[in-house]
DNA sequence: GCCGGATAGTTTGGTACCGAACGAATGGCG
DNA sequence: CGCCATTCGTTCGGTACCAAACTATCCGGC
């Protein structure tokens, strides 16, 4: 019978350590709400990253901060430094590293402008633009794979409920 | 208004990448909603991750992976180094390192099984359950404050949404 | 008994990632 | 002009993490 979640002791269907924390834990007064959602979201991230570079990305020899790298250059074109890592949700240190390493690639070039020379944007070269274009339609197959187990309609809430919680605190290094 | 999704476009609220990626792409067949809810995840996991680790476990010199094991070892006592990776959801190489740290701090101890000597059981010493027991009521508050744009039902249903992508693929290693 | 395949854990080699310290460049204010 | 606080990107030291190679142990068949 389709009627989840319906009193406020222990849902129907859990996953079996979600049990096991109730059945060690539930005369605590602890949020055990809140804890399952952080910790699925934890679970099905790691889950995400995994199959995608082992699955997806692999075959690109792109890992999965390079892949993003490609992917926000390839929606908002040339960048700096600093936008980049904001957007690919990285320190700037790391940015560093990993850009070096598309560079060595041939994926994306650097500049330092010449209005302010401390600073550098990255861009695509014309094979990064190639190698963007031919994978990420595999990756977004890899995301509907993934998430097929929802419908148009829970993907949209889904998304929603994850945006209050990203919105909430976003201050990334 | 309080009417999100109400549309087969572009939903009224969304992170600005969101709106810029519909700009780009909008026009190719691509699966936004699957999208959408894939980066969601990982955006909030990397949020929930890198404030637990700087706001919360820092305090008590803990990683993301060694809180983890000791939570795990906590719920379930005692187990062999094969079970506790799967549960942390990391290789067990992996564990093998962050266990050796968590016994240079006195945190676990390792056994090696008197029936089958290739096989070594890892649990929580006095001082690494006496940790564990001050750190997760603060933790767990934490969790709250990351989620707490959400109301109870909402969790629910995050946590059943996301448990519906673990299920599909959970694999680790 | 012992040999060979299977299995548990560890080691190894490499990348990713962070935070803090650093060095170059800038721009305002004297 | 010339200092100096600020703001860039990079470098550095350290951990975390994975996949694959390796080691030790176990067990079934001869």
């Amino acid at each position: 019978m389709p009627t989840p979640n319906h009193n406020e002791t222990v849902p129907d269907e859990m996953l079996a350590n979600e049990r096991d924390i109730r059945a060690k834990l539930g005369d605590r007064p602890f949020d055990f709400d809140s804890l399952h959602v952080i910790s699925n979201i934890y679970r099905a991230a790691a889950a995400i990253r995994r199959r995608a570079e082992r699955e997806v990305l692999s075959d690109y020899s792109l890992s999965w901060g390079g892949f993003t790298i490609l992917w926000v250059l390839w929606i908002w074109g040339e960048m700096e430094t600093a936008n980049l890592a904001a957007e690919c949700d990285l320190a700037k240190g790391t940015l560093t590293g990993m850009v070096s390493t598309l560079e060595q690639q041939g994926l994306v070039e650097r500049e330092r402008m010449a209005s302010d020379r401390r600073r550098v944007t990255v861009s695509l070269t014309d094979e990064g633009r190639n190698t963007i274009e031919e994978v990420f339609p595999a990756f977004n197959a890899f995301e509907a794979d993934m998430s097929a187990n929802l419908d148009t309609e829970e993907k949209r809430l889904a998304a929603g409920l994850l945006r209050r919680i990203i919105t909430r605190h976003d201050e990334p290094s």
